[in-house]
DNA sequence: CGTAAATTTGACCAATTGGTTAAACCATAT
DNA sequence: ATATGGTTTAACCAATTGGTCAAATTTACG
């Protein structure tokens, strides 16, 4: 039996490379060839591995989908103060998509597929939005914030967070002169930007 | 000479039908067959209308835009008062990306492929973010709202409008245990929702 | 009508694609 | 060393795809 180590490595390579293709390309775009040479192996290892390009395929989105989601809720456990909260939430978030700009589209896109996989995926991805929902409306209550749909503010955290990395190249272009290094400096100051506008708008 | 009127039947056709499939499985999910089968045509006569794949996309992505960037400035014009300005183009634009729910991800699909066509596109539309810098330039002046750079302005409205109708598969399940008639609620309720989201934080 | 041009069709093609398979390769255990 | 079983490869395949082409059909018009 050879040993494991060899093998995880070659599997490894492959979700490597399969997630470099399908991110940028989506399922459609993507070919298992592209694929192949990019780990430097045989075409039929895919298959090998990784039965069919479907497969594959789920694999690198459950990937992507544990790599991002989960994160949204996580940072939201904490007892601090709700304010504070938010300005870290926001600019951990920023940060992960500026990190890795493909994901959301990518979730996106296959979402807008009824592809059955991401269903499941999301199902087993325990995310639970509940955590969110009653911190606003705790804190709704105590009288810190204004009244608000704890998921209109939900969404327009989100919104405001990932728009700016999905439509980057066509905002970069229209706003910025097509200039990637200020629209760096733009995404950056977001961090606090985003989180001043929103604590502007619910603070009592 | 045949008459105008059956050649442009047809060739509308097949603009229709090529937009319904392009706009929903993008340039690399859409067989030139499905356009055909669509359109109660024979394939060769896409060819005939149009020559290759790439230039009926290219007529798709033409009209998308146009049908798209370009409103979102038009409303910008009037010499209203600035929150009601903010509150009618909200409005509007959430209704349009709701009417058309393909659109912005199928924009911004192509956009992150660096496809020459968009550019060109782009280019050729006349936008001018200029006339809303201005105005949101002159209203902090006029000490009637907070300071804030406009272009973060702009795409956090942008943001909040479109993330909800692009996310709406993902969206809809967690945070609407899937309900359609919910998330319609939820979607025009936004039309105020984010108005006042943005105003309360911009108002001094 | 008759004819020429425009339109429409079906048959066909070369290239690409995901996938299969049998043989070759290689590490290990006896 | 050699048999064994996991790993890798090259050759191959059926299906699909965008696209072509010549023939057939329809339309306009003298």
């Amino acid at each position: 039996m050879k040993m494991t180590a060899d093998k995880e490595n070659t599997e490894e390579k492959i979700l490597e490379a399969a997630k470099e293709v399908f991110l940028e390309k989506g399922n459609d775009g993507t070919r298992m060839q592209e694929i192949a040479d990019k780990a430097g192996i045989n075409k039929s290892l895919l298959h090998y591995y990784y039965r069919s390009k479907e497969k594959l395929f789920a694999a690198v989105f459950k990937y992507a989908f544990s790599q991002f989601a989960p994160r949204i809720f996580s940072a939201f456990k904490d007892d601090e103060d709700f304010f504070a909260l938010i300005r870290n939430f926001i600019s951990v978030y920023i940060d992960i998509v500026s990190k890795n700009p493909f994901i959301p589209l990518f979730i996106i896109n296959e979402i807008n597929k009824k592809n059955t996989v991401f269903t499941n995926v999301i199902k087993m991805s325990g995310i639970n939005p509940q955590v969110f929902k009653d911190r606003i409306q705790k804190e709704i209550n105590n009288g810190k914030i204004k009244s608000i749909d704890p998921n209109q503010l939900i969404i327009n955290t989100i919104g405001m967070c990932i728009f700016p990395v999905i439509g980057r190249p066509l905002i970069q272009v229209i706003l910025f002169e097509d200039n990637k290094a200020e629209y760096d400096k733009f995404l950056e100051s977001r961090k606090t930007e985003v989180a001043d506008f929103i604590i502007n708008s619910i603070k009592i």
